[in-house]
DNA sequence: TTGAAAGCGCTAACAC
DNA sequence: GTGTTAGCGCTTTCAA
């Protein structure tokens, strides 16, 4: 490997524009105290020469690396990834974390790291140190890893954990998701429902307790019990087949079902096949995530869209803003999810 | 934003050993001239303090920066993140990539460029200059622009071409998109089709050409006629179903489809329905790349398998070959493509 | 408002 | 085999 040197530097762009580096540097990072003809000229340089700072260099003179680090869970992601059934939750990050670290000239990476080891610790430190990131986006379930959160306090790296909604330190940002189910229920209702099931997602997660209190909200408000119409489920999908399994039977008059994600309502979807229980006419299904799969069953099912894209945006922009000095919010950013509707819905059947 | 310094520094290790920075790098680095007592040495020092290298300082010393650019083409890129149609090319590439790349301390960033306009080479530039990356994937359309891969010579930048093979600079890797065609030709031939058809992928890509020989040449090598079976395509759903169209009202005898991808094959079974043409019993059909939606369509697409992440796997690693010193290959290397048989085909029917 | 000097953490080149 | 020195490209002091 030859040493690569950079083409053009500040150097030349000072030489070529007849002023010190630190004339460039304070233009390129739009400081005060440059004349407006000087920057003009600074700035033709640039152009000219085709100047683009070297991010390695800016890293090493103690400001921004320009880096924002996404963590994902490692296992999980290698499994999705390897199983292709098109869980796009990673391309959703890239599509909304990407295109606004772009905006600003930053890079995101993606990292995976295992919760479940005891050397989370050690990789998530070997990140921070190898890379020096600006900014950390934490999913679940590391955005409610106590040991991450408290290391990236602790290291002063600005993060956000996406996906949670309580008092630890870093910014949080939440996807409605017991609006969603409060939303989803009520569409049930509104279509003549009155014994809707729920299926549970894993109680790790702090929005499988959200979105079980939606739909708990939604059938209080409605004046219909919700006792004896949950059953539990950790989003594979075998236990929404089992969770399908033993609503349609515990209670046979169960008219439509909400479940926790978009695997458990295709095993749902699956059971009632099994029974000779037709959807949507029969019994209605709504799933959370809305991942392509939902798109592609039969019926496609009703989902609360995730808006994953959405989120790890915002979370790059308060991140970014944060590098700039801002405070980050300590209240959680709440961003709202939407109800598509597909052909796994219908009017409740009329001998409820 | 306080100036955040390096906590453990390869100073601290050195004074930590005892020894000189030099050397602590020379154990870094698995470089020779080091004693073996030393080194177990220093290497304690750097388990003790938890000491990882900078990769911004390691950069700026002349060396590499760790970082392996992975380029798509932007449009293309966040039109599938948006549709949600579970395409999971970026995926694949971060599954293979993204862990070859962990094995060896590398990291792999991916970003977007317009393939169109003619800032192709700003926008390249600036990755280049910004990240100074050890090794560039160039996917298609990309690894076939001739601005794009001249530039990246010009450099000297290693970079590895991915669905090409020819005589331009940079090594080159193919996923056996000829041999695949024919093992996927073949397979319809051995079950009893004797007319089959094959809609061709878009012309600008080089792959397009390779999977209509192999078709050609299985049809050839049986004995059995290909003139007037195939019909143009460019990948897209709706040429794929124009394409289907013409064929099977050109020739009403054709058994079998083959389509050069999924979009396609999928337009072919819409096709199909329409004329009330049973699938897999009436026609088999099918189709290239396996994405996702292969998998879910009625009745599941016989596919063949794009091997994205073995391929982009194997890249990476050669092109961390080459910052060792070593050669990069000037043959193709072909990665072979497997057939995943599923419902979408059938012996032919009796009355061919 | 501008410039000069120092130094970030590491490695290449050279000396011992 | 090991240590010393210089310098990568930039920003942060601090001085003018």
């Amino acid at each position: 490997m030859a040493r690569r040197r950079q083409a053009v530097t500040i150097k030349h762009v000072a030489a070529d524009a007849g002023v010190s580096l630190q004339t460039v540097s304070r233009v390129i990072n739009g400081e005060p105290n440059v004349r407006p003809a000087m920057k003009e000229r600074v700035q033709a340089s640039i152009e000219k020469l085709g100047y683009v700072p070297s991010i390695a260099a800016r890293r090493m003179s103690g400001s921004r690396s320009y880096l924002i680090l996404a963590l994902n869970d490692r296992e999980r992601t290698i499994a999705d990834w390897q199983a292709r059934q098109g869980t796009d939750w990673v391309d959703q990050m890239l599509l909304g974390g990407m295109l606004k670290c772009a905006e600003f000239g930053y890079r995101m990476i993606i990292e995976l790291v295992d919760t479940h080891s005891d050397h989370v610790e050690r990789e998530l430190n070997a990140a921070l140190i190898a890379l020096e990131p600006d900014g950390i986006i934490l999913t679940p379930p590391h955005s409610e890893n106590p040991l991450i959160t408290g290391l990236l306090k602790k290291r002063g790296v600005p993060f956000a954990r996406i996906g949670v909604r309580d008092s630890s330190p870093g910014l949080t940002l939440e996807m409605d998701d017991e609006g969603a189910a409060r939303l989803a229920t009520q569409h049930l209702i509104d279509l003549g429902h009155r014994r809707i099931g729920f299926i549970k997602g894993a109680p790790e997660y702090q929005l499988s307790a959200r979105r079980e209190q939606g739909w708990r909200d939604a059938m209080e408000q409605a004046g219909l019990p919700a006792d004896g119409l949950s059953a539990a489920g950790d989003f594979s999908y075998e236990s929404g087949l089992a969770a399908a399994t033993e609503l349609l039977a515990r209670s046979p008059q169960t008219t439509a079902i909400l479940a926790s994600n978009d695997q458990m309502a295709i095993a749902t979807l699956d059971a009632a096949a099994e029974r000779g229980i037709a959807v949507p006419f029969d019994l209605s299904i709504v799933s959370f995530d809305n991942t392509p799969i939902a798109m592609f069953s039969q019926p496609p099912l009703t989902a609360v869209d995730q808006p994953i894209a959405a989120t790890v945006s915002r979370a790059v922009e308060l991140l970014i803003a944060a590098n700039r000095g801002e405070e980050l919010p300590t209240e959680t950013e709440v961003i709202e999810a939407r109800l598509i509707e597909r052909g796994s819905t219908a009017l409740a059947p009329d001998g409820d």
